[in-house]
DNA sequence: CCGTAACTTGACCCCGCGGTCAACATGTCT
DNA sequence: AGACATGTTGACCGCGGGGTCAAGTTACGG
């Protein structure tokens, strides 16, 4: 590769981490070849692909994000504040990221490193899940599928909110979590959904 | 108005209703006069702006949906169940059809009669709210801004399941109204957002 | 220093959106 | 029946998206 083919990719890597992480992850290629100072031509040339650069901008950012979070939940002694930080702290990514908020929210079948991040946090979502319901203050009917439903269903919001200056979104994943302790479970007669069917929903 | 113009109007009308309902209340206008077998010129000429064709054919219907739930809820014999019904029959709403959908998400400031029934619904939950909160079943901290942030979340990926096949959006409901029962409820610090605050972060 | 391979560029394609308007058609009223 | 008002139409504008590619430029090895 020459020099600045590599300068050149650089750039673009850089203004389309900034564009990302300032407009959530669909932002116009043509923009960010824009940012970066360069032809749309060249993007095209050096990437190919909107899901090239997910992989290469957005996967190691948001597997570090989330792998800290989940390594934190675990590491906490009590399994409940563990799930209720680790949901938190979730929320606020979103809330603060629209990257993030989006890495959560769509799908990009073809951005492979990205799709492994988003399984990786599947499970380690289950094992926080399941650490907490063992330990008997998470009701026992809530499943990782639930979670990331929850997730998609929250991020478009608490971006906005967050974005006009308010915090408000913490109200509804307080309420939230106030109804996933096992102590104000009522039952549930609908089954959740497959992270196949959750996964299909969020497709683009 | 001539007649052959009253008969196009009508034609998008109906159009405009369908595809409302198909698709949600951001169709392209093009679309609906295709579907009308009529010039988008005409539609222009006729209504002259989508919030026109909003106020004529979505706000009546919006208004009677939503008034009959807040009716149903006011008229339940308990308060709880009351306002649980309402909450579950308002998404239900929203799952079902993308324009009810839309109503409680988006907000398009010209349409005034849409934005007038927008107005009376919050006034109802208002009062399905409060009755809950005085006998002592609802949370006391949960407010009708609350409860429009949780439809806005909500409706988006409602719609997806439900258009997937799926009554999964009900598990979602069934654990936030658990976390709003007042014997949940954990104190929360952060202050709900006021209904204008609210409303702009819908706007489009 | 020069030739070649690697790279960049921007004009160009297609698409669909919202919106306007001159030219044309058709109801309607006398 | 005829004339005028009332409607309709579709080409046209500007915008911006994704994507391609011939022509021009530039880095780099010999």
């Amino acid at each position: 590769m020459r020099a600045d083919a590599q300068r050149n990719a650089a750039r673009l890597r850089t203004a389309a981490a900034e564009l990302f992480g300032e407009q959530g992850l669909q932002v116009s290629l043509k923009e960010i070849a824009r940012r970066a100072g360069v032809s749309h031509g060249t993007l095209y040339n050096l990437f190919g692909s909107r899901e090239a650069l997910l992989d290469e901008v957005v996967a190691d950012l948001a597997a570090t994000r989330l792998g800290e979070a989940a390594r934190r939940a675990l590491a906490c002694p009590g399994a409940w504040e563990g799930f209720a930080g680790y949901v938190t702290e979730v929320c606020e990514l979103q809330a603060v990221d629209p990257a993030m908020g989006d890495v959560l929210t769509r799908r990009f079948p073809d951005a492979s490193r990205l799709m492994a991040v988003c399984d990786n946090s599947f499970a380690a979502a289950e094992s926080i899940i399941e650490r907490a319901r063992l330990d008997g203050s998470l009701r026992s009917d809530f499943t990782a599928s639930d979670l990331l439903f929850f997730f998609a269903s929250h991020a478009p919001l608490a971006r906005a909110a967050a974005s006009a200056g308010s915090d408000a979104w913490r109200r509804g994943v307080s309420f939230m979590l106030d109804g996933l302790r096992a102590a104000a479970a009522k039952p549930i007669a609908v089954e959740p959904m497959s992270a196949e069917q959750i996964n299909r929903l969020l497709m683009p």
